[in-house]
RNA sequence: GCGCCCGUAGCUCAGUCGGAUAGAGCAACAGCCUUCUAAGCUGUGGGUCGGACGUUCGAAUCGUCCCGGGCGUACCA
């Protein structure tokens, strides 16, 4: 919609043979200056050195002649060209969305594309804990709003399972499993303090009894702990509605020499080192304090060195767009990531790298503390179960990634008009109980007649369909962006537009049946824009409350 | 010290590729249920947009400096 209006205004400046410009054209804030306002003639007064009223004059008596699309423009403050729609538009909006239902606000504008997300990626040390679930959820609704633009999406998880992680967490294991019977065995200095790891110790003892007191190799310990979490991890995720496609090992880059030959590579570029038995990735000093370390010098990769040619590896994999998804305490370790990919000559213009901040939690006025050290961590599934997965999910996607996020598990809980997600959700069960109420008192021959639009023309309900008619613009451009959470301060304006609608406008009227139908059809229309925009966010749509 | 992010109403936050009178939810106050769910609607109060300077017709938005908070600044990931 935005765009034929847009093109209606650059035919009309290039008739007039004025300069091309990029000019605005957003909905002002005040209602009261119509429903989209273009600033063209201030930026085409700039270039002219003309005076901006003197050309929006002119601009204006010329859109003022497509009266099928505008019922008023005018000219306003410096310069404005304040644009107000004929309601036949957004009553013509209207069929629109019954036709295109599960599909309306889907753009192609990537038709054709390939996208690979990467995300959670957190190794299988252990359970998620409820601070992951910004970052899970940011993803799964950000792996749709890609899909609503048309990408063909990839969901992947990259886990690091060669490094010292997956070594502490084996003698973490055998550990808790030694101490079941010499209580003093000590426990690794770095090692893994969950309750879980007692649990697999105790499992393992329980199966293999104490055969495996002496061992010398502790991978039977590493890949019982190992398969434990992933399942756990996964069945988090499951619970969230969220399936990865592709779960990439790290030991993949080993076997394939994928690591090896980009050391080479490094190596015969110059673009590394040898110091102190270590091998070190030449930085460029005008980005980077100093040079990083790939190899250590006991022989072992850095994380750093697998995640480069992971990244190559997706590359070549031949997606158009490949975006990551790190917390804050990533956003340096990124960047030396990126640099080795462009050393190693390979392009990085089409990776978008997506940095969320942490997230702190209370409940109410108190603290909720997240130690890492203590046997009792608060974990995304307790999160989950605590508050719902629909709560959860809105709540980690409500705010702007790169801002911090304080999740108010109280809050989160609450059954009532304080939980700002009731609201969203209960616009869509008061629909859901029109069509019902509906379904039992009218006849499917009523119900199904041709509807007359003009019996819409309330203000109540052109402003429902005002709202409605830039989901498609909305999902577009919070697409480009990746900003999940634009899409709630949307449906919010759909949420309170319906429900003054519905305070305001009877549906259902036995002596009206005229209306009645009118308006059941303009409630569906709101009903599918909802249900839209929760499958994007990821929260359920409910049928009653 | 240096790098990245943040600082907007009592609270949690939108708005940030410069645009008109800075918004929402909660909290506070005053109203609205014999009619499709009051988890709703209507109205009121509430702001030196952390501070200072600068750029310009115009700054919450851009620049510089300062203050405050988070995260980095490992031969952990």
């Amino acid at each position: 919609m935005k765009e034929v209006i847009s093109n209606i205004i650059k035919d009309v400046i290039r008739k007039r043979g004025l300069p091309e410009v990029n000019f605005s054209l957003e909905p002002p804030k005040n209602k009261n200056f119509g429903d989209l306002s273009a600033n063209c003639a201030l930026l085409l007064a700039k270039a002219a050195g003309r005076n901006p009223r003197e050309i929006a004059a002119v601009i204006a008596a010329d859109l003022s002649a497509y009266d099928e699309y505008f019922s008023k423009v005018e000219v306003a403050g410096a310069g404005f060209i304040n644009l107000t729609l004929n309601e036949k538009i957004y009553l013509g909006v209207l069929d629109e969305i019954l036709s295109k239902g599960g599909n309306y606000g889907k753009s192609d504008a990537n038709k054709g594309r390939k996208a690979n997300l990467e995300w959670v990626s957190a190794n299988p040390t252990g359970p998620l804990h409820a601070g992951h679930g910004r970052q899970v959820c940011l993803g799964k609704a950000i792996a749709s709003l890609m899909e609503w633009s048309g990408y063909e999406v990839t969901r992947e998880y990259y886990y690091n399972d060669a490094g010292n992680q997956m070594n502490n967490l084996a003698k973490s294991v055998y550990a808790r499993y030694m101490q079941l019977y010499e209580t003093d065995f000590p426990f690794p200095e770095d090692g893994y303090h969950g309750d879980y790891i007692k649990d697999y110790a105790k499992r393992i003892s329980e199966e293999k009894g104490d055969s495996l007191k002496n061992s010398d190799d502790l991978s039977y310990f590493k890949n019982f702990a190992e398969k434990r979490n992933f399942d756990r991890i996964k069945s988090t995720l499951e619970t969230l509605g969220i399936n990865h496609d592709v779960f990439f090992s790290e030991t993949e880059l080993y076997k394939n020499k994928d690591i090896e030959n980009l050391l080479a590579d490094f190596n015969s570029k110059g673009a590394s080192r040898v110091e102190d038995d270590a091998v070190w990735l030449i930085m460029d000093r005008k980005r980077f304090q100093k040079d990083k370390v790939i190899v250590k010098s006991s022989g072992e990769p850095t994380y750093r060195l697998p995640d480069m040619a992971y990244h190559i590896n997706k590359i070549k994999r031949g997606y158009d767009f490949i975006v990551d998804i790190f917390g804050s305490d990533h956003g340096d370790t990124y960047k030396e990531v990126l640099y080795g990919v462009e050393t190693a000559g390979y392009k990085t213009e089409g990776i978008k790298v997506i940095i969320h901040q942490m997230v702190t939690f209370r409940s109410g006025n108190e603290s909720v503390r997240m130690s890492k050290r203590s046997d009792n961590v608060y974990y995304l599934d307790d999160l989950i179960k605590d508050v719902g997965a629909d709560a959860t999910q809105f709540f980690f996607v409500m705010r702007a990634a790169n801002t911090h996020l304080d999740f108010d598990i109280e809050l989160a809980k609450e059954q009532s008009d304080k939980n700002p997600v009731y609201y969203l959700q209960y616009a869509h069960a008061r629909i859901s109980g029109i069509f019902r109420n509906a379904a039992e008192n009218f006849s499917d021959e009523v119900l199904r007649k041709q509807f007359n639009h003009a019996l819409l023309a309330t203000p109540d309900a052109i402003e429902l369909l005002k709202v409605l008619s830039g989901f498609p613009d909305e999902v577009e451009s919070v697409a480009a962006s990746l900003e999940p959470h634009k899409i709630i301060s949307y449906l919010n304006q759909v949420a309170e537009s319906f429900h003054k609608f519905y305070h305001n406008n009877r549906v259902l009227n036995a002596d009206d049946i005229e209306t009645t139908v009118a308006r059941l059809r303009l409630c569906e229309a709101a009903g599918t824009v909802l249900r839209n925009g929760f499958g994007i966010i990821g929260i359920s749509a409910p049928e009653r409350m």
